[in-house]
RNA sequence: GGGCGAUUAGCUCAGUCGGUUAGAGCGCUUCUCUGAUAAGGAAGAGGUCCCUGGUUCGAAUCCAGGAUCGCCCA
């Protein structure tokens, strides 16, 4: 068996390159689907990500993550089918084909035409496919890209009409009037899981207005009182149509002198006047001191008589003068411009007077709707005033803030203006401002199935656990219904038709192309719009002669996304599920799809489970009202369960049948139930990456410098993947040098010499008989290895891939560092037990890499194994068939502890070493180890490793600390702590009043000792109590517990000798790799130099030339390449020749 | 303002059920081993376990309040 040769210094990236091809050659991901057809299915989902913009770090993140446990699925023996998918429609897409065409507003886009627009989208969405397909297979992300689904395919978009046709049928499709947050660039409202996307901290300019009353009215205040109101918002002051109180909160009527107003330039202390506020507020919004030099408040001057304290409710009724005259307060109705009680105000800040806009806030709009006032909105639907704001009209809103504020100063209506820092929402793609705008939109009930939506995820796994009851938990029980619609033209068209009879205004949900095409009488060659807008057909309803057309929204990405699980197999739920391909087993993806994928999938899922209502007439109408929002608090009796979790048992809503008895109803499944959620990706300073900082780390910059391994490597190990990671390129190069380095060296070095030894090499440790330390090696290694096979597999079949991944790295650890460095002469000399033994291992490391670093993992398995054509299509390792053979489960428990005592021994006697300052090299004449029963038999077993390790001719025993040191004694408070609970303090007292060295004898040989606690008798034993030695003067003694090893620092002669032909060969040595010699080249020996040096190599020649593979040694001549080297202070010659030549 | 999470060595992170000397890796200093290894080993320097209170015989760990940072929401 020959072995292809290994570079022990490869280059990773150049590796991974050759591998991807014979990948390809060898179609090992196809193949590792269809050796698993048949299999029970793991069902994994693809989120799709959008592709048109360049793939980033944070994809390279999630998409490994979504590799590794479909990866290792697979090898257990699951089939996984991994379809990829794109999202493709959708507002990213307009804005980035808008700026192509230089186009600003929606009028732009109809001008230049909807079908050339959507045609120009349609190829905008893969702009970057290639690049995107190109970094998947290089990062080793398998999944199958050729039929991947696309969101805009005929097939996909009709199935997403059918979800919508099914909560039409369910009653939760409805058109409702609201105010939403409204972006008026892209002239569409936003979700809430959209707004969710855009908050940003910003600046605006909050004003307290003076609003002065002109009539009381039936209040009790008088004419001339000034109310003072606080906004955010100065755009909205044009169309204040209220303010409002609250009834049972305290206000204050209060004389106010004194105060200084900073005007133009000038400060001028203002006339006297009676304002009115709440009386928790009036110190904040009329100070009566300033800070004094000292840090301590001054008067300012101001000050302050309360003239009356009343309720809000006194203050409702009075009429009082807008800032602003644009609109007339008839025009509000009988009640605009006065003030009026609302429940929703509160004292926390602002003035408890609180300024009402109608058409933007929603509690402005339901507070409006209550006084019956008429919504009048001088704000078009592009964000600009209409020409009723004289001087303003045919502008943002947003940036007339600042001069509103000083038209207020001008005419003397404002009392204060100040800075307001806060985060306020912006359009998650085109970053405007939103505004909170009253307009119809088309909404999903989802708010009526939040105690169902919450017992779906009762029954998902979440990775980290707090996401379940925590962010996403929080975010469903807050849960509001779902604003589907967009007005706007890439999208999934709402396949909703209305009748143009004003009178008749049917509404039917269309399901299915087919429906359509019988409908209308026409082919539907492309649905999405403007094509499918050309469909029209006759209302339905009985005696209406109208024509049914479609209304023109199209509908939210997320709902598109949220119906992948069935849509990218062109099925309904249903059948997925009846295929096993519902729910899934795994999904990933970033924290900040919480709102998002995560939760669309939820809601679509859910929905799509719930029973159509009795009496329901399920046939495409939309029942107008059944869902509507004003209808909400006692909606259809059928969805009498919109009631909180919290009451009665929420996992089991109950519906009314039409008689009125309750059904229970089974918890709806999640359609998945495992979630990993990964954190943000910072820089190597924690900021957040951003183009506009500069600080993105390029996919590709990292993968051609240390590989796509090592990447993968990083994200999986560096640390738990939720809390997020501080990342850089050299983060990831330290990685690759502890880990993947050290592995393939390892690997080179076994390569090397099973190449030396040539056939014949096998074996696993069988053979030899136990107490030969060889054997033991090999049992304690494989054991290891077992031990590790059955914690990797653990923790991944957990979705913890860092555990997993430490547990390899420790494994390899001791591969390299003990088990090779402790068995090199076996490997020099071709033992086969040692050959096989450590191919054994680093198959299965490779094996158990696979799924982490799957370059790697298989060039490794490929040169060394290679029985399949790939380690991808391996069967996941057992830890009974490659660990300890004859032993149940692979382990031999009792040798690995057995080492461990052993390693720590060695770690004992090597500090002793390096406090006394005698060079290992030194051989000395003992080492005195004193350890109890159990530890004397594990280091004898192993006594001639720690002897070659100590460089010690000898191991003394000593049961007892006696000739070395004392012991102390102190009690073991978990193990008494627990016995003794309050009593520990008078335990550790009689511990302490112990004779320490007799009682230690006492427990270390088995025995007992005796306490009084309290006046009951206590017997410990040696677990009750901590042993620790206390060396006496002039032993160098190194010591753990009650473990402990000392040096006999003696030299005589011999040992003297000894070391030094140690060091004679340590020069020779040099000498070979000065004289660039191969290290399996024989040689042919000379020294001269100093006599002793020349005595010490004649005394120790069989070994001086074993250690050098000389065949011969001269010691009156000089043979070929010389060398010079001075051992303590001694000169010598070394000549060395290679044998034969 | 609310929710969720985080805060441990210069840096990156562990820390089990609450147990009395809080660890690892990197980096630094000194020493050492080595014919697979850019590696390994030993020692050292380096800590207010964010702060304050509480529970407890005992708190990095549990509870409350606060600070700072991040994310999400209003």
């Amino acid at each position: 068996m020959s072995r292809r040769p290994v570079d022990p210094n490869p280059s990773f990236p150049a590796l991974e390159e050759s591998i991807l091809e014979r990948w390809r050659e060898r179609d090992v991901f196809r193949e590792s689907l269809r050796r698993r057809q048949g299999a029970e299915p793991w069902v994994f989902y693809e989120g799709p990500p959008t592709a048109n913009g360049r793939p980033g770090s944070h994809h390279v993140l999630s998409r490994t993550f979504k590799d590794i446990f479909p990866r290792f699925q697979t090898m257990r023996g699951r089939h996984v089918e991994r379809k990829g998918g794109w999202d493709c429609h959708g507002l990213p897409v307009e804005i980035t084909v808008e700026k192509e065409l230089g186009l600003t507003s929606k009028a732009d886009i109809e001008a230049y035409g909807v079908a050339e627009f959507n045609a120009r989208c349609r190829a905008s969405v893969f702009e970057f496919l290639e690049d995107w397909n190109r970094l998947t297979e290089r990062i080793a992300y398998w999944v199958d890209l050729d039929d991947a689904y696309r969101t805009l395919d005929h097939d996909y978009v009709e199935r997403v009409w059918g979800a919508i046709r099914a909560m039409a049928d369910r009653d939760l499709l409805y058109e409702g009037h609201r105010v939403v947050p409204y972006c008026p660039r892209c002239g569409t409202a936003l979700s809430s899981h959209e707004v969710a996307q855009g908050y940003k901290d910003v600046v605006d300019r909050s004003a307290f207005v003076r609003f002065p009353v002109v009539d009381p009215g039936s209040s009790a205040l008088e004419d001339g009182d000034v109310l003072l109101a606080w906004t955010t918002t100065p755009w909205t002051l044009p169309a204040n149509a209220a303010l409002a109180v609250h009834p049972e909160l305290e206000y204050v009527r209060a004389r106010v002198t004194g105060r200084t107003v900073d005007g133009h330039g000038a400060s001028t202390v203002a006339e006297p006047e009676t304002i009115v506020v709440a009386a928790a507020l009036l110190d904040r919004v009329v100070p009566t001191t300033k800070m004094g030099g000292d840090n301590k408040p001054v008067p300012n001057g101001v000050t302050v008589e309360i003239l009356q304290t009343l309720p809000g409710s006194r203050l409702t009724g009075a009429r009082y003068r807008p800032p602003f005259p644009f609109i007339a307060s008839e025009e509000w109705g009988p009640r605009g411009n006065t003030v009026l009680e609302a429940e929703f105000v509160t004292a926390e800040d602002g003035t408890g007077i609180v300024h009402t806009a109608l058409a933007f806030g929603a509690d402005d709009y339901a507070l409006g709707v209550t006084a019956g006032l008429t919504i009048v909105n001088p704000v078009g639907l592009d964000g600009a005033y209409d020409e009723r704001i004289t001087g303003y009209a045919g502008r943002q809103v947003k940036s007339c803030d600042l001069e509103l504020v000083e038209d207020l100063r001008a005419a003397g209506s404002l009392w204060l203006d100040r800075d307001y820092e806060h985060a306020y929402p912006h359009c998650w793609r085109c970053s405007t401002a939103l505004l909170y705008y009253a307009k119809p939109s088309w909404y999903i009930a989802t708010s009526k199935l939040r105690a169902q939506l919450t017992a779906a995820n009762e029954q998902v796994t979440w990775y980290p656990e707090h996401v379940k009851e925590g962010r996403f938990g929080k975010w469903l029980e807050g849960n509001v219904d779902w604003a589907l619609s967009r007005e706007r033209y890439w999208g999934t068209p709402l396949p909703v038709w209305r009748c143009d009879d004003e009178a008749c205004g049917h509404l039917h949900c269309v399901g299915s192309f087919a429906e359509l095409e019988e409908r209308s009488g026409r082919e539907l060659t492309d649905p999405h719009r403007p094509y499918v807008d050309d469909l029209a057909f006759a209302c339905p309803a009985d005696g209406c002669d109208g024509t049914m057309r479609r209304v023109p929204e199209v509908i939210d990405v997320w709902f598109d996304s949220g119906s992948m699980p069935f849509a990218q197999h062109a099925a309904d739920q249903d059948a997925v599920r009846e295929q096993g391909r519902w729910p899934a087993d795994y999904i990933c993806e970033a924290q900040d799809q919480t709102r998002g994928w995560f939760y669309s999938l939820l809601a679509v899922a859910t929905l799509l489970q719930q029973p159509v209502p009795v009496g329901a007439p399920a046939d495409g109408t939309v029942r107008v009202g059944a869902t509507d929002v004003a209808a909400r608090p006692d909606a259809p009796a059928a969805w009498g369960t919109d009631r909180p979790a919290s009451e009665g048992d929420g996992s089991r809503p109950a519906t009314t049948t039409g008689d009125g008895a309750v059904e229970a109803l089974p918890a709806p499944a999640p359609p998945y139930r495992n979630v990993v959620c990964l954190g943000l990706i910072l820089d190597g300073d924690g900021q957040k990456m951003s183009k506009s900082r500069g600080n993105i780390v390029v996919p590709w910059e990292v993968i051609d410098r240390y590989g796509a391994d090592a990447f993968r490597w990083y994200f999986f190990t560096s640390k738990q993947p939720w809390d997020g990671y501080r990342f850089s390129t050299d983060a990831i190069g330290e990685g690759v040098r502890l880990f993947l380095r050290t592995l393939w060296s390892t690997y080179a070095f076994l390569v090397m010499y099973e190449n030396a030894a040539g056939d014949g090499a096998g074996g696993r440790g069988e053979q030899a008989a136990d107490g030969d330390p060889s054997a033991l090696m090999d049992r304690w290694i494989l054991s290891r290895l077992a031990d590790t096979v059955e914690r990797v597999t653990d923790r991944l079949e957990d979705f913890d891939a860092t555990f997993a991944g430490r547990a390899i790295a420790a494994f390899v650890d001791d591969l390299s560092n003990w088990y090779v460095r402790r068995s090199r002469r076996r490997f020099w000399a071709g033992d086969p037990e040692a050959l096989g033994t450590l191919r054994t291992c680093l198959v299965t490391v490779a094996q158990l890499l696979a799924p982490f670093t799957p370059f790697v993992a298989d060039e490794i398995y490929d040169n060394l194994d290679g029985t399949e054509p790939s380690v991808h299509l391996t069967d996941w390792p057992e830890p009974a068939a490659v660990g300890v053979p004859g032993t149940p489960d692979g382990r031999d428990r009792d040798l690995e502890r057995t080492m461990e005592i052993a390693r720590e021994t060695v770690q004992l006697g090597l500090g002793a070493r390096g406090q006394s300052k005698l060079k290992v090299r030194q051989p000395l004449r003992e080492a005195v180890i004193v350890a109890a029963d159990r530890e004397r038999d594990a280091i004898e077993r192993l006594g001639e490793i720690v002897r070659d390790e100590l460089n010690v001719h000898e191991l003394r025993f000593v049961a007892d600390a006696d000739e070395l040191g004392s012991y102390e004694i102190k009690p073991n408070y978990r193990a008494l702590g627990r016995r003794f609970g309050k009593a520990m303090p008078q335990v550790a007292a009689a511990v302490a009043a112990l004779d320490a060295t007799r009682a230690a004898a006492t427990v270390r040989a088995g025995g007992t000792v005796g306490i009084d606690v309290e006046g009951q008798a206590h017997e410990l034993s040696e677990e009750d109590l901590i042993l620790r030695m206390e060396p006496l003067e002039g032993y160098q003694l190194e010591r753990e517990g009650s473990h402990a090893v000392a040096l006999d620092l003696s030299i005589d002669d011999e040992l003297h000798r000894e070391g030094l032909a140690r060091e004679v060969v340590h020069a020779i040595q040099a000498a070979r790799k000065a004289a660039g010699l191969e290290i399996t080249d024989r040689i042919r020996l000379s020294l001269t130099g100093d006599d002793a040096l020349l005595d010490a190599a004649r005394a120790h020649e069989p070994y001086v030339t074993g250690e050098t593979l000389s065949l011969d040694v001269a010691y009156d001549a000089d043979h070929g390449t010389t060398h010079a080297a001075e051992i303590e202070g001694r000169g010598l010659t070394v000549g060395v020749a290679r044998a034969g030549a």
